[in-house]
DNA sequence: ATGTAAAGTAAGTAACTGTTTACAATATCC
DNA sequence: GGATATTGTAAACAGTTACTTACTTTACAT
């Protein structure tokens, strides 16, 4: 044997860029050869780390939750207050929604749920999705004990995020507007500490 | 001169079909050869009626707002009471959304917001549906005087529709799991009658 | 009837793009 | 140092697909 493979250390260096990629340009417009371009390869490079686009872009969808994901963890570490957590997490995706452009490649592959790895990734997203505004918002429960059940609340929050994400994009409201609308439909949904 | 255009007519006559293979397939997958054969025409014939694939595209996005409002108007049409239009509203939404596969097009079109027609004419059919949204919840105000501002309700009633297409398209929650998430949702928005 | 413009047929084109292949260079392990 | 597998370069292939063109047929107005 020589040369061990690097394969894994260059994927994960690659992938934010792959990630941004589609995220500036959806699925249709990305091209492999502007991938690559991007990234600073050749196209077969790109070919040998992922077995084919779909690939490319499920891996950005997946880098798409954990990096959120993440983001929200580090956001709550060092509350420990639960009431609290429900305020700061709503105000930070009240605030900072439009910086994320993951939408697009969202909506990219919802478009596509006809093919079957793409059902699954998704699928997988939003269970893991759900399953975090859950255990955030659960834990601040008794703020608003006559609203909807946890599970359905979380559930109207990721549709509250959904359908924001969608007016910032098509510039629906201001952004002020757009705040207090958020902050007045969570508020009906979760408790009145916001 | 002879023999009167009828292209109007026969494009209307098509409409339907294009839009429904745009629900069936997505935009990628949508083939103007696959749309002219289940139109019965040849290619060709297509681009006499629409200017290219996009325009044919962006004439079913409009498509599908009209038959929902024409739905909603005769839905509505023979209550008088307005608090049960509410109601009815979000039992009709409840049990019918997974008939319209509407949600497919819609995403097609979100994540190629880049483009200004495209942009144009998604921001046209949101104002047009936030309006007609608040038009029906705002009769039935009085039953709910503490919840959201009627704005911001019918943006929370739009992202609950989105997310609820989204479960059902993935299989997320049970048919009538998600109909009990539905109205909890919506009860929470916009009243208790529900 | 007949000229004219629309409707229909059939084939083709030109460009794009996902994917592969053949080959050279390089680094690692023995 | 040499064998070997990984990395990099460059070109090309093959299939798809939006869109066009050249032509024939049809139907209406006068």
């Amino acid at each position: 044997m020589s040369r061990p493979s690097q394969a894994h250390e260059q994927r994960r260096n690659l992938l934010p860029i792959v990630c941004q990629t589609f995220r500036d340009l959806g699925y249709r417009r990305t091209t492999t050869a502007e991938l690559a371009r991007r990234c600073g390869v050749r196209v077969n490079i790109l070919y040998r780390l992922w077995p084919d686009k779909k690939a490319m872009f499920l891996a950005a969808i997946d880098d798409i939750f954990q990096s959120r994901a993440e983001k929200w963890r580090e956001l709550m570490a060092d509350l420990s207050d639960p009431a609290r957590r429900v305020e700061r997490l709503i105000a930070y995706e009240t605030q900072h929604q439009s910086e994320f452009g993951y939408y697009r490649v969202i909506f990219t592959a919802l478009a596509e749920t006809d093919d079957d790895e793409m059902r699954k990734t998704l699928i997988q997203m939003y269970r893991q999705f759900h399953k975090l505004v859950v255990q955030q918002i659960s834990t601040g429960r008794e703020i608003h004990p006559n609203g909807p059940p946890v599970s359905d609340a979380a559930w109207g929050l990721i549709g509250l995020a959904t359908i924001s994400n969608i007016i910032v994009e098509l510039n629906l409201l201001g952004p002020r507007q757009r705040e207090q609308m958020f902050a007045a439909v969570a508020k009906s949904l979760v408790g009145d500490r916001v």
